[in-house]
DNA sequence: ATTGGGCTTTGACTTACGTCAAAAACGGAC
DNA sequence: GTCCGTTTTTGACGTAAGTCAAAGCCCAAT
């Protein structure tokens, strides 16, 4: 893929002239990584930032005891580590490869030094960083106030949402989509087994249907035991 | 407290000229209010951001249930809500007030408006949502793949950091600082307990003096992050 | 088709932590 | 001091979800 057409292709950096992508694509590497790859882990020193060219990138935690946590699934036109350009330090979580492909990588001074002269680029990653700042605080609501099957229900809703299909596929092996959903396969595994045998959704293998949006829904915004007392009023909160 | 004094205070503005000081001050209005008084909850359109004067605020999150999540804890000089510039939409968690003070409110639109003329400004907001990324980062780490004892001891580790003292205050009353550490006031309580008749902190009230620091360690998961792996041997007995 | 290795599922069991309810302890008002 | 409301503690108990271990599956490579 030709560099600055993948330069070009990155959501950041929407709105930017030519000359400006062109300078871009001037710092930028890139890198080609296979499935399975690390392409930094939490606790190196940070950089730089990288974006997807192709691919896809998980960016997770591990626990001592070997227990992964994903915060975040990118895909091509998305920027990942970017923290690293402005609070220096280390790398706050590891970037695992999921997907072959070709990844960008901006080294943090040669960046910073162009997001001086392009205030569009700064105003930008500011919007950049404040969505992922929503996204990490929606993350955290759920971990914290909401159970598995409440965060599964919201998923599934949220790809429904997306696909615009009636039946859709999952996004990610189940075992890492028990990582994102910050528990472990078993528990997935019996949750969709649950959602199934109530007759809410109709599994099979990587793909699932959804038959009953409304009963998903009552799971997901009431974070309740789900048996089905409570109705899905569906009022968000205050 | 005099309003310009009170923009000059704030981290967020450090380094920037008197002119610019003198027009962020023009655009902010002052505050007060009362220990208990809801500044905005999750859910109301994001008008634009808040610094403390002077009092403390507490940005947490609340479950259907009731159940509630401090997000952070923010005293004098501290800026809170800034996600509401930059990504419009709704206030992403609830600010309440914990200590009668005075808080100055910069609107949205006339914020950005500065933001526009001031590059030293948006570097200053950049390396800011750079850094509460990293403490959402943390905070999802220790949620996801900690437990209650090992959040509580490294929060006691910190608090020791900062206070250089051997007896040290809890910063927050126990009720709050159980919703701080993502579990509920019974929960802390049987923990500080535990530590207590393990002869790990001697409790009295509201402070506590910390008599084996390196057992807290172990509670803690010394090392933190990295990619390496280390035996998970966290002190169970006595 | 057969093998083998990685995922995924299932079952039996354990446990950290939440819930519920009742006592203590604390702190301010009088 | 006494009283009252709030916060904290303690105990008994329940349960969501994790652990451990054994099949079952699925697909790529032989």
């Amino acid at each position: 893929m030709d560099k600055n057409q993948a330069v070009a292709a990155i959501g950041l950096f929407s709105g930017l002239g030519q000359r400006e992508l062109a300078a871009l694509a001037g710092v930028a590497e890139t890198r080609r990584y296979a499935r399975g790859a690390d392409i930094f882990f939490a606790g190196e020193p940070a950089q730089g930032f990288f974006s997807v060219a192709s691919g896809k990138v998980r960016i997770y935690q591990t626990s001592l005891a070997g227990k992964e946590h994903i915060l975040h699934v990118f895909g091509p036109g998305e920027v990942f580590a970017e923290v690293a350009v402005f609070s220096g330090g280390v790398y706050p979580a590891s970037a695992q490869v999921l997907e072959d492909g070709e990844y960008l990588f901006f080294p943090r001074e040669r960046f910073r030094r162009l997001l001086k002269d392009e205030p569009d680029l700064a105003m930008n990653m500011l919007g950049l960083l404040s969505i992922r700042l929503r996204q990490l605080v929606k993350k955290l609501e759920d971990l914290s106030l909401r159970e598995v099957p409440a965060r599964l229900a919201a998923h599934l809703l949220l790809l429904q949402a997306q696909s615009r299909k009636r039946r859709l596929a999952l996004d990610l092996p189940k075992g890492q989509l028990a990582a994102y959903l910050g528990t472990i396969p078993e528990t997935l595994s019996r949750v969709l087994r649950r959602f199934s045998d109530e007759g809410v959704i109709i599994l099979s293998g990587t793909t699932l249907e959804i038959l009953d949006a409304g009963r998903l829904e009552a799971y997901a915004g009431v974070g309740g035991t789900g048996g089905g007392k409570e109705d899905a009023s569906g009022g968000r909160g205050a």
